[in-house]
DNA sequence: CCTAGAACCTGCGAGC
DNA sequence: TGCTCGCAGGTTCTAG
């Protein structure tokens, strides 16, 4: 569910309510939740136990904690449904909790990851010399990333076979943009989802890179986008950028910019919403 | 090597 | 009321 702009409110939660916290004891209540531990979810459980954790980080839609005075850290990611959670002790459990974490202090809260289609979950992995989860070295920078590269990502679009939304979900050219800010930027681009990407100059992609970074700053300030409770922060409350969008779900109601009806199509097993007049079609389909 | 599509899950709302 | 269907914000594996 969530993409770079809920995962960073998450990450922020993280680093005010658990960085620097010493885990008392891991329990993994659904043992899909412990992804990649070939060793178990017992196992992993027991790893975290005694060590502090240090800074929050993130890539993309990916974040991590590092074990401090260790080289692993906790790999999170929270698919489509995951939330973790940082409630009181008293906090009866939710339907879908996955994995609670309590601390060694007196403080009252523990961790809480619950994830109602467990397509998320967390991990244990070694730190790379740059400070990353190994397994998740093939992801690429995100765009809020200072060192994410405009100018390789273009070169990137012009040699694929593919088309734009495509190539913006692709986490392996550019990470932390789903669904919904894939269709957000391309509205504000104007471009059509399916236009080729070997067919963009230069400043298209930095243009559609500045609309990228534009919206997903934009639904940071206001804590990320909530249709529903699934996505919440480390305290449970929603973000309020659902209301500030311009494509995503707003199948028949007029284009923001010409009044034109809104359109939904099918599309990777999911949906795309655009504006039929602003996002013309390209001429000939790939 | 590259790209497109299916698979992995559970729950909700719409329509019958 | 209760059933089935379609849909949901992601990643990864496999087939071609």
């Amino acid at each position: 569910m969530p993409e770079l702009p809920e995962v960073e409110v998450v990450r922020r939660g993280l680093e005010r309510w658990v960085a620097h916290r010493t885990v008392a004891e891991a329990e993994v209540l659904h043992p899909r939740a412990v992804r990649r531990h070939l060793a178990g979810a017992d196992d992993f459980a027991h790893r975290l136990r005694g060590h502090r954790i240090g800074t929050p980080s993130r890539r993309g839609k990916y974040l991590w904690l590092p074990l401090e005075d260790t080289d692993q850290s906790i790999l999170a990611h929270l698919g489509m449904s995951g939330q973790l959670l940082v409630q009181p002790h008293e906090a009866p459990d939710e339907k879908h909790l996955r994995i609670r974490v309590r601390f060694a202090d007196d403080l009252q809260t523990e961790l809480r990851f619950v994830d109602q289609r467990t397509f998320g979950g967390l991990s244990l992995h070694d730190t790379t010399p740059d400070g990353l989860p190994d397994v998740i070295a093939h992801i690429a920078r995100d765009p809020l990333d200072p060192l994410f590269d405009d100018e390789a990502f273009h070169q990137a679009l012009r040699r694929k076979r593919t088309t734009i939304k495509r190539a913006l979900l692709d986490q392996s050219l550019i990470s932390g943009v789903g669904n919904i800010y894939a269709d957000e930027a391309l509205w504000r681009a104007r471009l059509h989802y399916e236009r080729p990407t070997a067919t963009f100059t230069r400043p298209r992609t930095f243009q559609l890179l500045g609309h990228v970074r534009d919206v997903m700053n934009a639904a940071l300030s206001v804590g990320g986008t909530s249709f529903d409770s699934l996505y919440v922060n480390v305290n449970g409350e929603s973000g309020y950028f659902d209301r500030s969008l311009d494509a995503y779900g707003r199948t028949g109601l007029p284009c923001r910019r010409c009044a034109t009806p809104m359109r939904r199509r099918p599309w990777m097993n999911r949906s795309s919403y655009y504006c039929p007049k602003c996002q013309r079609a390209p001429r000939v389909m790939p």
